[in-house]
DNA sequence: TAGATTGTTAATCGATTAACAATC
DNA sequence: TAGATTGTTAATCGATTAACAATC
């Protein structure tokens, strides 16, 4: 299995090939389009790893995943040559590789603003452990769940975020308070040295400038696109019945 | 303020621009491009609403929502002719017909399978009232939850989906289910006429035939976008120091 | 070496933007 | 009518796919 297996490094520290592309002041300018691929990229490089694959052809990958051949090797290209002619790619350190890129392990620490139902379903999950953030902090003015743990931390109220933002690093927030209170709270983040918001709150935040970067989520839109396909389908069986 | 506005028909059920588009027969097959933006248009739109405005052009629309002018009656002429030379778009009948091409108000009934934290969130969310989709059962195997109510309906045992379903008109699920049960449920609730899946279960389902509409919620995904953006800012932050 | 598969360039496709005639 | 703004076509831009030489 691990035959002609040579020059391949298989350790993250180790990146001769990928500097002519990763270097700094190239400003490769990664396209949208490819940024918001490669997250895909790393849950299924994940799940083979989990199953013990050792290598990976760009053909073999696109039909799991049901993108072109042509595609995955060009959006790995932007980074670096992560495969080898005639082998593929090695998953455990082409997985590395989109960790490094996506920042995985990068250690960012994040607090989670709003512990409703929504603040616990994300604190409880998973979701952060395996991306390699850190929570930090969890706030709420609700005197029901100050001093309640979840996922062994315990609620803070938010008369103490400033002292905590003070006292720790905390690299961005998720934002899960009512609309009403989101664009308040999000402008104290800011003021704090927060330089991130992942925002549940549905409410538009206005720091594009700044260096502040907002990844907003929007919930209903998706059940909206839902709905519109449903609807459509629904259409198409009526007009195919005339 | 109500001056020359003659013309626009501000009702829904006279479409007389909008028909040479809509019509069925056509099979216009929208952009999947122009279908992701809609939502937005549906939100901005129903914020002017509530605002009182009475007509917008297309100008103001697109300084509001930072996207071209263009764009905005690109995408809106692909359902027809919304607006009216020289006076733009009334808000109140554009509204009306996004909704009607979203199906807001079309009156599709949904379950939601899986009442833990983010089931929970959902469900007392405004976020279905608000897109005309009825909830009308919430389903899980907990015996904590059983019997249990949330926002008036009242938590069912998973052995009662099939009757249920049965009985009533169910035009999609909410999965909110652990993985490991995901496709199981899924299937079972294809096997039940069940005909879209708002899924967010992280499992991908294999429904792509079948004429089942799957939209997937993958919230890491987001949070690995965020986490990059970050990253890459801490990186050009270093560099500039070189 | 021969076979396989990448990295990369060129061709195609789709989506966005610009421009302007139509028209309210 | 004159001014404004749409609907729509044409031009540009970006992203995807195809193809193939490089090379392991």
């Amino acid at each position: 299995m691990n035959h002609d297996f040579t020059n391949i490094p298989s350790d993250t520290n180790n990146t001769p090939v990928a500097d002519l592309h990763t270097e700094e002041t190239d400003r490769p300018s990664v396209s949208p389009a490819v940024i918001k691929r490669l997250p895909r990229y790393f849950r299924y490089l994940r799940e083979l790893l989990r199953e013990g694959k050792m290598r990976i052809s760009s053909g073999e990958l696109s039909s799991l995943m049901n993108v072109t051949a042509s595609q995955i090797r060009q959006d790995l290209n932007c980074f670096g040559g992560f495969g080898q002619q005639g082998y593929g790619y090695n998953v455990n350190y082409l997985y590395a590789k989109i960790c490094e890129i996506l920042g995985v392990g990068a250690g960012l620490n994040a607090i989670v603003i709003g512990i409703g139902d929504l603040g616990r379903a994300l604190v409880r999950s998973s979701m952060f452990e395996k991306r390699g953030v850190d929570i930090i902090g969890l706030f709420d003015i609700s005197p029901d769940l100050i001093g309640k743990s979840f996922d062994s931390l315990s609620v803070r109220h938010m008369d103490t975020l400033q002292e905590f933002c003070e006292q720790h690093q905390v690299d961005f927030a998720v934002l899960t308070v009512p609309k009403p209170v989101a664009l308040d709270v999000a402008n104290e983040l800011i003021r704090l040295g927060v330089r991130g918001v992942w925002n549940f709150t549905g409410v538009e935040l206005p720091f594009e400038d700044k260096n502040i970067i907002v990844e907003n989520v929007h919930l209903g839109d998706s059940l909206m696109t839902l709905n519109y396909k449903l609807c459509a389908d629904r259409k198409d069986a009526a007009a195919q019945q005339d």
